[in-house]
DNA sequence: CGCCGGTTTGAGTCCATTCAAGAGGAGTGG
DNA sequence: CCACTCCTCTTGAATGGACTCAAACCGGCG
């Protein structure tokens, strides 16, 4: 086995974990033609007004899709993490309507679009896959704006907590009950459409309700359901369980 | 021509804006197995947690879709007219995680998804015009979290003004200059993240600045690029004129 | 004509922001 | 090994944008 086919690993794994893939998909994701380059913290992988001709997948370490208003706030749209496909939409739209930047430094494996697009007319297994990966990704994006929109900090900080917390154990990265935060406050303050002063206050709030315990960047959870309920916390957004392979995860 | 055939050419409109479909990829369209259904205003066509199984194409009318969070205030994520598919998330994810209301009265057509996929799967432009269908919905739902996420209330209108005009353009139901908005201040709040009595006072406020007049529903942009730049917009998001085929609107 | 949903307006409150300053911690270079 | 710097985290006090509560107004419609 090339190191190579390796590293899309991860690709199948996350796949894999909505639609069952036979072992010709498999090699058929591992076989693309790709290139693996290592970014450093906070670079761009990605910049609004691009026209992207290739699809990255993150293979390690963390990017966040975000975009800036007029008076230069950011808010962060999206958190990809190991298997995600950064740039599906900006190449088969055009233009980037968004800028994908490194949250911390880690390797993405470019691969040409035409080729991407070669495997799912010719797997319909795969292509599923993908689009169903894609309709999560939209899934979540909902979320956000309601989390955003209509949540108060306490509750707002809490959901993404939750959400991170299985998101990285379905990936692969951390455990439900604890995990280590890949964002300074003032990031996750982009994320949560607040500034970071509040998100330190918000954190020690959870803390002080015995929720959560932190030290620097690790966050532990105390007592998931009482999260969950606080942070008006459902599952089901992700998708995690509803496809025909399951992981059961309960909420 | 059947009736029944006419009635899904705003599919095929709404499809054909992004994607130059043949003749072929047209008949194959209106020769899809539906069944129309009229839905009364306020109307449920998903409700969150159903299983769906078909597929819904909103032919008059508008619907929105909506979260409801934990302490009963909504959230609006998205806001539906002629031409759009109404539950491809659901109807593959499996489970809803959201509902799909109708805000005026209107007709949906109902389509066996199974009929949808197999459509998808013999015509690959078909399936690209619906796979950038998915795509721009995305892209949508980011700048709609950016908006509720970072924008003051004045821009967040004025933004939403500015999309709702264009989309309502091109979706052949009003003028970029003036049209009449299909909800409520009250929705409008929803949509916004704010409350209906704070949407009143915003509404009053780009009329004093002269960016914009109206009676009742209607609303009449007197300054689009003012109106733009007040509200931070930039159609980019919207992919309109980034296809193959292109209506050429400009910001 | 009277009802009712939607809009408008006012006054007071509160959640999150701003501004500002200090503390902690990791990495760098002398 | 220590001083220095930069970044992040933390805390306080004052401000402000949006909310709540409440009442009045308006227009369409039965």
């Amino acid at each position: 086995m090339s190191p190579s086919a390796n590293q899309l690993q991860c690709l199948v794994n996350k796949l894999g974990r909505s639609v069952l893939l036979d072992t010709e998909d498999a090699k058929a994701l591992l076989a693309l033609p790709h290139q693996v380059r290592g970014f450093t913290k906070h670079q761009y992988v990605v910049r609004e007004r691009d026209r992207a001709t290739t699809c990255g997948v993150m293979l390690t370490g963390f990017a966040i899709r975000h975009k800036i208003v007029a008076d230069g706030a950011r808010q962060i749209v999206a958190i990809q993490m190991a298997g995600d496909v950064v740039d599906l939409q900006n190449s088969i739209l055009g233009v980037a309507d968004h800028s994908v930047q490194m949250l911390t430094s880690g390797d993405v494996a470019i691969i040409p679009r035409e080729a991407l697009q070669q495997l799912a007319f010719d797997r319909p297994r795969v292509a599923l896959a993908m689009w169903r990966d894609t309709l999560v990704d939209g899934s979540i994006s909902r979320e956000w704006i309601a989390n955003v929109g209509r949540r108060d900090s306490v509750t707002r900080l809490a959901h993404v907590l939750c959400e991170f917390a299985l998101r990285l154990e379905v990936a692969g990265l951390g455990e439900q009950s604890s995990y280590e935060l890949p964002m300074t406050q003032e990031e996750l303050g982009d994320v949560l459409g607040l500034t970071s002063v509040h998100v330190n206050r918000t954190l020690k709030e959870l803390e002080a309700r015995g929720l959560i315990k932190r030290t620097t960047r690790d966050v532990v959870i105390n007592d998931w359901d009482e999260l969950a309920v606080v942070g008006d916390f459902d599952a089901t957004y992700l998708h995690l369980s509803d496809g025909p392979r399951t992981p059961a995860r309960a909420t």
